[in-house]
RNA sequence: CGGGAUGUGGCUCAGCCUGGUAGAGCACUGCGUUCGGGACGCAGGGGUCGGAGGUUCAAAUCCUCUCAUCCCGACCA
């Protein structure tokens, strides 16, 4: 391509709207333009890097037996009723109806649309692994959209589908698409992690994330220094240490209330008591789809919600406002307090080894002192409800953890059952016995694919592309568009390079040498070919690769280097 | 939805407090000079100051409402 007559407009500010490094990139390097908060158009320059990771994408899905399809993006409502999602979903299922008055949505998933597909075309075991595909559009009303690509409403997503006879038949698709999504991040350039996740609202009972990791991505998530072990924060638990108690210590001194007025963090009653926040029993009041419920965990770690969740069987979760705790429960937050409540009570697991402790009184301006797991109070159900940290031992090994930020790239699910019976997907055995189908269901978000690759390869001076997925793998910058000589040797380059297969962008613009550098590293281009007039005198021309800096040179009677410098280059890229 | 902020040529912003002829830099057009790390000179074109209403002799500026965007939180493949 022509840099005269490529539609890319770089800018040398950034617009006022981007915050992170990838989105800034991406808005300078002319790739993307938003036209509402969360929906972007890919201009020619992105659009070209996310094919490149589409190509990838669809390369390695077939590789690994799947099909690729595709499915309406506006899906009936009948669908989502019969999944139960249709309620379900919330507010980020864009809803609408058409002109008879019909419900409809745009399609933020293709659950419904592909077992429906898949119910009415499949009989047999016979028929059956099957794994279907796609590459399209989804639509979620997020919340907030935020960082560009990152967390948009309308994005590019590829979305595959897996149906087995059984569990056991199933984990294989599931394997097999675990390799096939470690392929695809690992031919795009990516340093990531495939870590333990939740299922969230897509249900299904078994997860791993693809978190390419960076310090601006919105997930954190624990990993071993030693074994393989890595889970989503959310999901994160650490190895549990039973600590011994010391019996005698505050036998004898019986819980007392004290007056802790304007003390309602755990700061404040901390330093009031002149205490470690370890020493302050943490009660909050969680509201679930099963009721209210409290929450004890020492005063120095967080609540994991999921955690809290999961050990209630709930299927939502959120903390009430103070003034909802109060009306409802009568209850003073900020001096709660697990002794006499008549809600459930779930305990963390290391409560119990707290020795003495300080709680709230559940009265406004006091807390208790002096209170004991076991004597004073031990109703409740005990489990690891807390947050993971930096350091704790491994679940597996033993070993520290370590907690990263980073971007969820990909997520693969085992969905078990839940929508084949729901919408009634099943087959017949070999026994002639009627059965649901088991299926699993795999995303990727290419556009935040692109994203991350950005996020993660860059420097001061723009992207770094990583080889693969690179617009262009050459810029050809013509310094001296004027010397009839220098520009007749860049024309045959130009033709000689794309000849070979590879995609160059031919800086043939009448601009200044600064602009064409600039220019060239802003976009990232891995491999920069630059000629002019003392070059050319010379005989030589200046090879520097995008995440070198340093520079070759290559004589211009012999480019054979050259294109063996392209060839190891692609080598490298599709050796994994 | 709660909290914070911002809307002024294509982009980055000043002007607003203290009402009185809409500005700068970049970008764009033409001419000339320049030409290995975002050049310079001269001459140009381009703005309903997000929108509506109000106050006023007079509103980018003050008031009210509204829309949009961004950030933090809650939420979320």
């Amino acid at each position: 391509m022509r840099f005269s007559r490529m539609h890319l407009p770089t800018l040398k500010e950034v617009p006022a709207e981007a915050e992170v490094i990838s989105h800034r990139l991406m808005l300078r390097a002319g790739m993307i333009r938003r036209l509402a908060a969360g929906i972007y158009s890919y201009l020619p320059f992105g659009l070209l890097a996310l094919r490149n990771v589409e190509a990838i994408v669809r390369q390695e899905m077939n590789r690994a037996g799947a099909q690729e399809v595709l499915l309406p993006a506006v899906q009936p409502a009948e669908l989502w009723q019969e999944s139960e999602r249709w309620d379900f979903y919330g507010k980020e299922l864009l809803r609408f109806k058409d002109r008879h008055q019909r419900d409809f949505c745009f399609g933020p998933t293709h659950e419904e649309v592909i077992t429906d597909l898949i119910r009415n075309e499949v009989r047999s075991y016979r028929q059956l692994p099957l794994n279907l595909y796609q590459v399209q559009t989804k639509f979620r009303d997020e919340i907030r959209p935020r960082f560009g690509l990152m967390r948009g409403r309308e994005f590019i997503m590829k979305d595959g589908y897996s149906f087995d006879v059984d569990d056991a038949a199933a984990t294989l698709s599931y394997k097999s698409m675990r390799e096939a999504y470690t392929r695809i991040f690992s031919r795009c350039g990516l340093n990531f992690r495939a870590v333990e996740a939740d299922s969230g609202a897509i249900g299904g009972n078994f997860s791993h994330e693809f978190v390419v990791l960076a310090d601006s991505g919105e997930d954190a998530i624990a990993s071993c220094t030693e074994c393989d072990y890595a889970a989503n924060i959310e999901k994160a638990q650490s190895k549990f240490i039973e600590v011994s108690v010391l019996e005698s210590e505050g036998d004898s001194e019986p819980a007392n209330a004290v007056a802790t007025p304007d003390c309602q963090s755990i700061d404040e009653v901390a330093a009031f008591f002149k205490v470690s926040p370890t020493a302050i029993a943490k009660s909050m009041i969680f509201e679930t789809d099963l009721g209210f419920c409290m929450v004890v965990v020492p005063g120095d770690r967080e609540v994991n919600e999921f955690k809290v969740k999961a050990a209630l069987g709930a299927n939502w979760l959120e903390i009430p406002t103070p003034g909802r705790v109060a009306d409802e429960l009568g209850l003073p937050v900020g001096y709660l307090g697990p002794l006499d409540v008549d809600i459930p009570v779930l305990v963390d697991r290391q409560v119990p080894y707290m020795g003495v402790m300080i709680c709230g009184a559940n009265r406004e301006g006091y807390h208790l002192q002096g209170i004991r797991w076991g004597r004073d109070f031990s109703s409740g159900q005990i489990a690891d409800l807390v947050q993971v940290r930096a350091g704790e031992p491994c679940p597996h090994c033993g070993a520290a953890l370590q907690i990263d930020r980073g971007i969820e790239v990909g997520h693969i699910f085992k969905l078990g059952t839940k929508y084949s019976e729901k919408l009634n997907a099943t087959f017949l055995d070999q026994d002639g016995q009627e059965k649901h189908m088991v299926m699993g269901c795999y995303g990727i978000g290419v556009g935040r694919t692109v994203a991350a690759a950005i996020e993660q390869n860059h420097d001061d001076n723009g992207i770094c592309f990583p080889y693969a997925i690179a617009p262009f793998k050459a810029a050809l910058l013509n310094l001296d568009l004027k010397s009839e000589e220098v520009t007749a040797f860049c024309e045959k380059l130009y033709q000689e390079l794309l000849e070979r297969g590879i995609t160059v962008l031919y800086d043939d613009r009448n601009e200044r040498p600064g602009v064409k550098f600039k220019d060239a590293d802003l976009l990232g281009i891995p491999v920069r070919l630059t000629l002019g007039r003392k070059g050319f005198k010379r005989g030589i021309i200046e090879v520097k690769l995008r995440n070198s800096s340093t520079s070759q040179e290559f004589a211009l009677d012999d480019l054979k280097p050259l294109y063996s410098l392209f060839d190891k280059l692609q080598a490298d890229d599709s050796r994994i």
